[in-house]
Formats: structure tokens, sequence, C-alpha cells
DNA sequence: CATATAGGTCGGTTTGCCAGACCTTTTGGG
DNA sequence: CCCAAAAGGTCTGGCAAACCGACCTATATG
């Protein structure tokens, strides 16, 4: 038989995830995205709760976690609230998730960065090009701080995104970015190699103005394979599997 | 504000699906995709819970849905079981998933597409080329009967994401190829255009075999845009929206 | 100091899913 | 010919997640 790879895809368990754990994933990937800055104040638990179409115990289960994972500070009284934590949680990375398919997210991250970039060559708007640009300026004074550097960075591409005008690439890129900061962070950033980066964000800006989007899609790939280089070294195998001779 | 259609997408609904839909979904979708052709006898009811990891009384649900859908037929006795319906069930279309957002996966496809072939360009073997080159080949054949045409086109795209040697892009594929099928079944498909259609396949393989990814992703995009052109005429609304100028 | 606005707590109900025992149908093999 | 094996079909009890809604507590502002 010859359609194996796929079948057994069909077959793979099915985990659905429960609202407890997806209520905490998107609001923790929000925080550490730095798509909710901090200081940042959450809607109101009732409300919060009513947007997100879950009852308000589950929510707060989530809340909960995310307050005592130290992404979030809540506060009792009139003018009260959860508020994004100043100090980011500095979650300890290293040891977990270094799993052989770390490799995975790498290749979906190909996917939508490329997709989004060859859509976002064709619809971006100049507004959203400009917009890039002053990131890449930004970042072009943040290359001695990683910390503000990467979030910049996540923005850009995030922005990539929405040039893309599609709701499907977005959710897609902000999951991508999501999980590879677990990855980056693991990795020394030297302002050089940012800096570098950061010239190729220039050029794929460049090509997407162009409307470029062949060459922008490769300017894409070229940075992408930046990181792929820096983290051959670190993760565990590179060990890409051939098919068993079916 | 500036990053807002990102915070949206934060606190829209979460509504994790349950084991017993993603189950449905999962079986139905291979189905209608082709994966599992009709005749094709699934694992024993016991032992396929056991490798979806639900229980035996959710998988029943999910078949017993899909039986009385006329995906499945159960047959019970010694050499019984449960398989793959020989006339597929004519999901009576229309009318349904018109919505205006039938246009999101277009765009989740463009980004998967693009993204896999890319990829493959890079990752793709010889034999998966050859194979791919079978599939247009076979196509060839097949510009009088739809139906026909499109199980193979369908195997043809799930082999680029199989040739881009990743898992994620490889479900990714079926899911974009499955919510396609919803809206390409609305559409006539005269010879004239599968065959225009097929040549794109075989000049894409010509780049992928190349190794030229970035000349691939056009060929892709290209290929992408007949679609969308043709669907263009039937969906409500080409509406894609601008930001409110926030 | 009253009250509005928040977070915090509790109890009861519903629903999804699971585990496992048991029944029924059919057929291949002794 | 019959029975054991291999399937699908049925039922029960139990647990945990999620929901709903009412109520408690803190506190800052007017």
């Amino acid at each position: 038989m010859e359609r194996d790879a796929a079948l057994e895809t069909v077959f793979e368990p099915v985990r659905p995830a429960s609202a407890f754990e997806e209520t905490v994933e998107r609001l923790g990937s929000a925080i550490r995205l730095g798509l909710l800055a901090p200081g940042d104040k959450l809607p109101p638990e009732r409300e919060l709760a009513k947007r997100l179409k879950i009852s308000r115990s589950t929510l707060r289960q989530a809340l909960t976690a995310l307050v005592q994972s130290g992404h979030l500070v809540s506060l009792r009284g009139r003018s009260g609230g959860t508020f994004v934590a100043e100090r980011r949680p500095q979650a300890e990375p290293v040891a977990e998730a270094l799993d052989q398919d770390a490799w995975a997210i790498l290749d979906y991250r190909v996917a939508i960065e490329s997709g989004a970039t060859a859509l976002a060559a064709e619809r971006g708007t100049e507004e959203q090009f400009d917009r890039l640009e002053e990131l890449v300026e930004k970042m072009a004074g943040e290359l001695e701080d990683f910390e503000e550097y990467r979030f910049t960075d996540i923005r850009f591409h995030i922005g990539i995104a929405e040039a893309a005008h599609s709701p499907r690439l977005l959710t897609g890129m902000t999951d991508v970015q999501a999980q590879m900061s677990n990855l980056i962070d693991l990795i020394a950033h030297p302002p050089e190699v940012l800096t570098r980066s950061n010239e190729q964000h220039a050029r794929l800006i460049k090509a997407l103005r162009k409307g470029d989007g062949a060459r922008a899609v490769r300017c894409m790939r070229e940075h992408t394979e930046g990181t792929e280089h820096v983290l051959a070294g670190l993760l565990p195998a590179p060990v890409r599997l051939e098919p068993p001779t079916g």
C-alpha cells in the first residue's frame, strides 16, 4: 500500500483539549508573546467568561493557574481586576520540550511563515508595510537586549500574518510563535546574529513592497533557516526519518 | 492601539472539540478524501478505540453517526466489521457552509499548500516525485470523470505534504483538503478546466524536481488561484474587510 | 460610609467519557 | 453439525469536567 503515512495520521490518538487547557494556553501564549503587555488589565471575569463562551468557574481555573505560574496578578476590591504581571515569570526552560518532535514545529513554521509571506506580498497595505518597517527600526535599537528584541520580532512576524489578511493565518502564526519561543529561549543571541536577522527582515519588507511574493518567500525561508541552523546544534537529534521502504 | 486584530483572536470563544466530534471528523474526512477507500475495513472497534485512545463507547457514538450519514456500513457476525460504504453519500451541499468565512479556508490553504511546496522542493525524494507524476498521469485519464479526478487530486496534494516530510503539514493538508471539498463540490469542472489544472500539476513537479522552491511555490499559487477565481463567482461576498481605521 | 465593582466561594446539576461486563449474530473449522 | 471465535450491539455505574447561579468578601471611589 502506498498512502501509508496519511493513513497513520487518521488513526493517531484523538486527544481533544479541555476548555480549561485551551484557555490557559490562549491567555498564557498571549502574555508570553507580548500581545498582552505587562500591566494590561483583562476584562472582568464575568465578562471575559462570556466572550470566551465558557463558564466563569472554568475561566477562574485558568486564571488561577496563570496567577500561580506568575503570568497574572489579581487584585480584589472596587478598582481591582486581573492584570498581566509586570515581571514575566522566568520560565526555566531547558529539560522540557526538547523532544524529538521539537522539530515538528519548525516545519509547520516554515509553512505558515512562507505562506503568510506570499499572501502578504499580494494583500498587504502600505500602512502595514510601514508598520513592519517601524518594527524593524525598533529592533535595530534593541540588538543588545534580546528580551526586547524578541518581543518586537514576534510582533513583526504576527504583523506579516495580519498583512496577509487572514484570521486563520493569524491564529496559526501566534501558535507558531508561541511554540517557537520555547525553543528560541534556549539559544544564545549575540548582537551580530540579531543584526543579520534584522537585515533579513528589511530585505523581506522590500520584497513585500514590490509585491514580489516569490522573492519575499525566499527571504523568509533564508530567515527561518537561520534559526534552524542555530537550533541544529541543540536539539537532541537531527534525524529526519525516511519511510521504511514500505 | 495597534495590535488589535491579534488581540481579538485571543478573546475569541474557546470551543474545544469533544472526543466524539473529533473522531467523527477524522474518520469522516478520511473517507471523503478517499484515504479510506470504499470497501476498506476498519479495525475492530475495541482495537480502534485503543489506537485512538478513546473509550469504545465514544468510538461507537462516532461510528454510529457515520453509519447514519451513510459513510460507513457495519456488519455483525464473525467475519463482520465496519466498512467504508461502497457508494459514498451524496452530501447534498449547497445551502450550507457557503458562509462569509468560507473564504477563510482559502487563505489557510494557500499557506499550507505553498509552505508544503517550498519544503517539498527541498526535501522531496525522487521516488516521491515519481509517485506524484504517476498521479498526474492518472488524472490525465480522468478528465471526464470529476469524482475520480478529484480523489486523485487530493492524493496529489497530500503527496506533496508527504514529500515535505512533516507530520504537522500532513495533518494540515488533510484538513485543508477536507474543507476545500465542501467548496469544490459546488462548482462545475469541465474537462478543459481539469486539463489546465493538471498542466499546472505537471509544471509544479518539474519545479520540485529542480529543487526550485520559489518557482514551485509560484506554480502552486497559480494553481490555487484558479480555484479561487472559479469560486469567486459563487461565494456570497468577496468582501475582504479592512480594519476600521482604528 | 455607602455602594458599585471587582475577585473569591460554594452547592447542585448536567454531560462527556470511561471501564467493563454481557448479549447477539455470524461463520470458519474440527 | 456444532461450537468456538470474532465481530458488532447493549447496558450499567462511576468519575470528572463544565455549567449555572447564588452568595461572600474586599476596597476604592464618590
